[in-house]
DNA sequence: GTATATTAGTTACTTTTGTAACTAACAAGC
DNA sequence: GCTTGTTAGTTACAAAAGTAACTAATATAC
């Protein structure tokens, strides 16, 4: 089996993406944590709610594809921090729309500009080109759900 | 300042990176979880030993970016799954040399194995020029640390 | 209507991770 | 020699994540 001779597992896509995605977030971490205490999680579902505005925990969880309990607690921190207001459907009790409130969106809007610069940082090193490719490639590996 | 407003969040690498990584790492967990009952970094750990042979544990987290403690609780399972010997460095009796046992080695070689197959999956939706930049990229982005 | 199944979200319990303090061995300065 | 500092690895405690069981509301079947 040629192929096993030459295999490298430090070229192993698993691999190579979790360090990127390590290296990469843990700068970006120090804003939303440092900052407001934040974590990252609690991060996500703000970013879900600064662009697409008021949804339920369940439409996060669908689009985020983060865990339900992990929003419930997420939403929970949020509330404590002011940053969201809840507010139960009346059609459906069971639901719960969520939305951010004016310190919410303040803190979403400064976060949005870091992690702007912050890709504009990471960005350099690439061409365009090579930029743009990436981040459609890295779509493609998430694939629908994401 | 028209860069926020056309800015999109769904395309801020370290979300990208994360997402992507949690997907693929999922279903490549299956093998060492499912067959071996193994942790992450218990899987990181064998294999910086099936490619480098024996390593002291300090070695493994130069080499990986994992934490010392992190290390060391993952020597202790697989040192229980009989999958590594530890030996005591005589001349500097800090250290220990960390290798693979047989059946340890047998682990290893079905679970890189695994991991070609998969691999030869995911990189089958690139060309093979998109997938060795993907690659490419990916170890730019992680550094000389990595 | 009532019984059963499904859904949104929470809570309780377990496992894993992060952080800091620790032990034991070595090194350097004197 | 002895004191001080550093290093390899472990342990203890706290924070976070995963899983399953739960409550309350709605939907479906009859």
């Amino acid at each position: 089996m040629s192929d096993f001779e030459t295999f490298d597992l430090r070229l192993f896509l698993p691999y190579l993406l979790t360090q990127a995605a390590e290296q990469s977030s843990l700068s970006f971490q120090r804003f939303y944590k440092d900052r407001y205490g934040m974590l990252r999680t609690e991060w996500r579902v703000m970013f879900h709610l600064g662009i697409f505005g008021a949804m339920t925990a369940r439409d996060i969880g669908i689009r985020s594809n983060i865990h339900k309990t992990k929003i419930s607690r997420a939403v929970q921190k949020l509330t404590e921090k002011r940053f969201i207001l809840r507010q139960r459907n009346i059609d459906d009790r069971r639901q719960e729309s969520i939305q951010l409130t004016a310190s919410g969106r303040d803190a979403y809007m400064k976060l949005r500009i870091k992690a702007e610069q912050y890709q504009t940082d990471l960005s350099a090193e690439f061409s365009a080109e090579e930029f743009a490719l990436l981040q459609n490639m890295l779509k493609r590996l998430i694939g629908p759900g994401g």
